[in-house]
DNA sequence: CCAGACGTTGTT
DNA sequence: GTCTGG
DNA sequence: CCAGACGTTGTT
DNA sequence: GTCTGG
């Protein structure tokens, strides 16, 4: 799955990677994003803004549900109640540069920090919604998930779906119909990804420093 | 008809 | 809002 | 995802 | 154990 990525790639590098467009939000690097914080979002138009992580559903009656919809299955979500609209009008691209997963062995967790060959920055597959159940709207999002390549498989059965450059604008089109939308979530491919182990100082959402990449 | 759920992951 | 279960 | 709380009454 | 918060 995604609970956990990175995002320390500076603004103007991201402007120019993912054509964006207008007033961007400031972004600081951060090493631990984590689940019901604000993350920044390639929304149609290539704008980028900031959505709550955790997909909030517009019938939802309080926020408490976003905790839990922080990643949608992408053989769902296209079914799923909490996802089919979002899914269908309302995708975006997540800018990343490294995500976490965790590996279980022996009853114990050691984390891995997973990046594209490289280090370039990249962008997740989300979806997102707005909510209206207290005074201000609330715009979330969730990533979506798949299953694992070759090599995230060694430590974990799923990860998040990466949009390849050439589909960005495909994806962001609210106008393509979901087949077409769907055919874009695969995973991506193995050999343009590394992975290595990190310390359990990111299992802390507090704790957000180079530490949390260092390779162990 | 109305009531109640609506999610993913991992573990058992 | 929309679907499933009773 | 992991970390941290999880309860009431009454007193300071 | 289970739920909430980050």
């Amino acid at each position: 799955m995604c609970g956990r990525y990175t995002l320390k790639t500076p603004l103007d590098k991201l402007v120019q990677q993912f054509d964006l467009t207008g007033q961007s939000p400031t972004l600081s690097p951060n090493y631990n994003v984590a689940p019901t914080q604000n993350v920044a979002a390639v929304m149609n138009g290539r704008r980028l803004e900031t959505l709550r992580w955790g997909l909030i559903p517009s019938w939802a009656k309080d926020d408490s549900i976003g905790a839990r919809l922080i990643n949608a299955r992408a053989e769902t979500v296209n079914e799923k109640p909490s996802f089919r609209s979002a899914f269908r009008r309302r995708r975006c691209l997540i800018p990343a540069d490294g995500f976490y997963e965790w590996r279980r062995l022996n009853g114990g967790k050691q984390p891995y920090y997973i990046t594209l060959r490289g280090g370039e920055p990249f962008v997740f597959a989300g979806i997102w919604e707005s909510w209206s159940g207290a005074g201000e709207d609330v715009l979330s999002c969730a990533i979506i998930t798949t299953r694992a390549n070759s090599l995230v498989a060694e430590i974990h059965e799923r990860m998040p779906v990466i949009i390849p450059a050439i589909a960005y604008d495909d994806w962001l089109d609210p106008e393509i119909d979901a087949h077409e939308a769907l055919a874009l979530l695969e995973p991506y491919p193995a050999d343009a990804m590394d992975a290595y182990l990190v310390s359990t100082h990111v299992n802390r959402p507090a704790n957000n420093d180079e530490r949390c990449v260092k390779p162990l």
